[in-house]
DNA sequence: AATTGGATACCGACAAGGCA
DNA sequence: TGCCTTGTCGGTATCCAATT
């Protein structure tokens, strides 16, 4: 199967394969090709993002399944192979004769590879552990003196997953400030923002002062956009008292408050009306799991407001009003809201 | 003045892309 | 395949202001 053929086949259920490199093109063309021409044929679609929880039980059925099948004792041994030397060979020999890729991927409609990587982090041990101690900051700040990035090094000194470990080290690797922004780091960050999207529309040589304003303005009608694609860590460096994460997080906020001309979208009466708008929309849409909901379209409930924003209301919703929300699932926490909760908040109205 | 609930901040879990 | 980096999502603790 040759490279153009394989891009065209896949296109239909990789939109963005154009831009992926040749080489996972072709590996993509050759463990999932056939596994999306089979979905197709049931009418299933090829997801993205998050894992809905039915498709985590699948994960969790396949590896039980094949465990029994082979006799390995445990998933970590299955999908950390690596850790037990001495069982190595056997464990890659009984993988290949059952098949192991095949049975892993079974009734989930993804790339292989995500399905493998989602597996990973959900039977890794080390994975799950918590927030940081003072003392595993300490820790991770010596062991990265000692051994640089490292991670994987670090993840078995440490017992945390090397995602985990370099993750927490990006954010404690120089002091940053908690709590509070003051006037002059909200300034820098509104610079820094500034500086990195003029930047970006203005590429090289148009560098007229007009011009500067005129795109401006145009981006802040596109500001949905923009808010999801800001090179974060560039910013951070020019915030220099904060995390990117931290200074997107305060961005977002800021945007918020500009959309709404600091009006008070959701107290009051106008909150009250948001709520019940909100629940009926979802009810309304009868979707199983929440990663299915497009946000951005429900925003126009509450106001000029950014998807996040609507997320965290429906994440308080659900908080505040729903016993056992953790236990239950989406649609159910849905009914819920709007079987027991709707009445209430229409007779406050 | 106390209570209550919304806003804000923190940070772990997650997806996905690149490179070797 | 494995590992690392960058970017997103979501749960929770805490802060603060409106309400009683």
């Amino acid at each position: 199967l040759d490279l153009d053929t394989a891009k065209q086949e896949l296109e239909e259920f990789i939109p963005h394969v154009r831009q992926m490199s040749d080489h996972s093109v072709r590996k993509m063309a050759g463990r999932d090709l056939m596994r999306f021409k089979q979905f197709k044929k049931q009418g299933i679609a090829i997801k993205f993002g998050r894992f809905s929880e039915k498709e985590n039980n699948q994960i969790r059925k396949n590896i039980e399944e094949f465990l029994s099948i082979t006799g390995i004792e445990n998933a970590e041994k299955l999908l950390f192979t690596s850790r037990f030397p001495e069982e190595r060979e056997t464990i890659h020999r009984l993988k290949a004769e059952h098949l192991f890729c095949e049975k892993l991927s079974q009734g989930i409609p993804r790339a292989w590879r995500l399905i493998y990587y989602r597996a990973r982090k959900m039977f890794d041990p080390n994975n799950y552990k918590g927030r940081y101690t003072k003392e595993e900051k300490e820790k991770l700040k010596k062991y990265h003196a000692l051994h640089g990035n490292d991670w994987k090094k670090i993840s078995e000194m440490m017992s945390r997953s090397n995602l985990s470990v370099a993750m927490k080290y990006s954010e404690i690797k120089s002091p940053i400030k908690y709590g509070r922004w003051s006037k002059k780091e909200i300034q820098r960050l509104m610079h820094a923002v500034e500086e990195v999207i003029v930047k970006r529309t203005e590429p090289e040589g148009a560098n007229s002062r007009s011009s500067s304003k005129e795109s401006h303005r145009n981006l802040l009608v596109d500001r949905e956009k923009l808010l999801q694609k800001l090179p974060w860590t560039e910013i951070e460096a020019k915030v220099r008292t904060r995390y990117w994460r931290q200074c997107k997080q305060k961005w977002t906020s800021i945007l918020t408050n500009k959309m709404t001309k600091g009006q008070q979208l959701y107290r009051g009466t106008n909150g009250l009306q948001a709520k019940i708008n909100l629940i009926k929309r979802l009810y309304e849409m009868k979707v199983e799991d929440a990663n299915e909901v497009n946000w951005g379209e429900l925003s126009n409930i509450i106001g000029d407001v950014p998807r996040s924003y609507v997320q965290a209301k429906f994440h308080k919703l659900k908080v505040c009003y729903v016993p056992f929300w953790q236990k239950k699932t989406f649609s159910e926490i849905i009914d819920y809201l709007y079987e027991e909760k709707l009445p209430e908040l229409e007779q406050k109205l």
